[in-house]
DNA sequence: CTTCTGTTATAATATCATTAGAACAGATTG
DNA sequence: CAATCTGTTCTAATGATATTATAACAGAAG
């Protein structure tokens, strides 16, 4: 489990774990169906509290991206198709950092280039 | 000034200003040299506090997005070209959404599409 | 049956966000 | 010049978050 954690950082610490774990579903490092580790062992191997893990997972299952069975453990969702609010999620987080790199001066033809790149960069792994 | 602040939301006030005010000046609403209203005259305007608005401020000189005239008032920079700097934070903001959306199994056509769109709602005003 | 799992509860601490009030000094304007 | 407006700075209080620490519980897994 490929994951730092760095607790200087102003993002909180579930939100860094939310993010990297989102990463490694993305890059395919974590595939659907597979089962993450217990909230007690990757709380350990991170050095972070329980609880804080908890609160990532529980937060990757708001988000319909695991699936947390309870007393059990979480595994990953297998999502084909993006829900309506999945698509307006994705949307609304996009917004404000397109009107950002617009006011940056960043061109048009810019933004979708690094857009490409990063989507390849994931589907490579 | 078209603002609107939701004081329910998870997402801080000063946030939310620094998110609208990039929004009106992607879309040419508040454009290059326009000086923003003071401080205490916004605040007032939106039933915040001061230090909340320049909270907002000070993050866009941050940004580079607003230049600040101490005890005078902001204006809008001319940012024709993206710094390095600039460029890195589009890149190391959009990998985490990129991410999501690729788990939510949107496809790479429409990831494209939605950020092409979203481009043309600012360029266009 | 023992161990592992997430769940729940209480509590303490630190940080952040927001508001309030006041005072100060430079900039602007009449 | 004098009055007003500006951002700046300071202290203070409040509420919400984030994080950690313990502990106990009940269902799942071996």
């Amino acid at each position: 489990m490929f994951i730092e954690i760095e607790t200087t950082s102003d993002i909180p610490i579930y939100t860094q774990l939310v993010n990297q774990l989102i990463g490694l579903i993305a890059a395919g490092d974590l595939k659907p169906n597979e089962p993450l580790p217990s909230v007690r062992s990757l709380a350990s191997d991170l050095g972070v509290n329980m609880h804080t893990v908890n609160k990532a997972y529980h937060e990757l299952e708001r988000k319909k991206i695991l699936n947390i069975i309870p007393k059990s453990g979480a595994i990953v969702n297998d999502s084909k198709t993006p829900s309506e609010e999945q698509l307006s999620t994705i949307i609304q987080l996009l917004k404000p950092i397109i009107a950002e790199a617009i006011v940056y001066g960043v061109e048009e033809a810019k933004i979708m280039s690094i857009a490409s790149s990063l989507i390849s960069e994931f589907k490579e792994g």
